[in-house]
DNA sequence: GGCTGCGCTAACTTTTGGTTAGCGCAATCT
DNA sequence: AGATTGCGCTAACCAAAAGTTAGCGCAGCC
């Protein structure tokens, strides 16, 4: 892309590939998977909320953390962060377009996971007894 | 599910829900999602491959990394493993129908933000200069 | 007038991920 | 023939990420 990189040999038709370990896009697939990233996401489809708000809806996230996250988020375009200098300040955080994209996508996956989760525990079960 | 459980207050009628902290399915989604879960689905929806065919595939991966996660994934039921007590030994993995399924969703997104990238990067700029 | 909530950040600890080395044997090079 | 590489791991160790705790300054509530 830029000027000089030798990332995607064998590959040179698609222009970003998650499979080389130096491509960018790989990092931003982590930021949307990551462990808090893909739950922020998911909430803030349901439309913009507050920084505590998210942080109560995100169950176990600590402020540290989810600060960090909402940080890389921003950083990549997929959410928007509206801060308002009153005191106590007010900080609204909502997806851009890129970013309710992304969540749709994200959001397909989780609720597969959740609806499969029998299956997951079932087979988990099998598993276990077979190698105990 | 099994028979003793209070993890889904407030939301009886959902089985399961990522957004609460002690919900299995958030372990299963991280598996899938995590740095190199997504990475392996992804690489064995194509067909199935040996572990070292699939190390290669995944760019970066360590052999104790893509074990773990290999692990994890066959536990889930996502992946089949299949070993044979040859020498050198030869193990294949390929996807379960769940596995396929979800791959598929994972891919979605991937592919997704593969193509995003030019938009990522250009946030990405505007968010430095804009803070520098 | 003391307490809580707001949205963070800095310092520290714990957990996780990553790196290196080795395993025993078979096929492949020299 | 002898040495070298590849196979699919695991154990021991080390670095990086995540989690925890504390604190910030002010406004509104009790």
């Amino acid at each position: 892309m830029t000027t000089t990189e030798g990332l995607t040999e064998g590959l040179e038709d698609l222009p970003f590939n998650v499979f080389a370990k130096a491509c960018p896009s790989r990092g931003t697939l982590e930021h949307v998977t990551g462990r808090w990233g893909g739950l922020a996401l998911g909430a803030l489809y349901e439309g913009s909320l507050r920084f505590n708000e998210l942080r109560r809806r995100v169950d176990g996230v600590s402020e540290k953390m989810l600060s960090q996250t909402l940080h890389a988020l921003e950083r990549d375009g997929l959410v928007h962060r509206e801060a308002q200098p009153t005191n106590p300040p007010r900080v609204d955080y909502e997806l851009t377009p890129l970013g309710r994209d992304v969540a749709e996508r994200l959001l397909a996956l989780i609720h597969f996971v959740e609806g499969s989760m029998e299956q997951v525990l079932a087979a988990r079960e099998r598993y276990d007894s077979a190698k105990a």
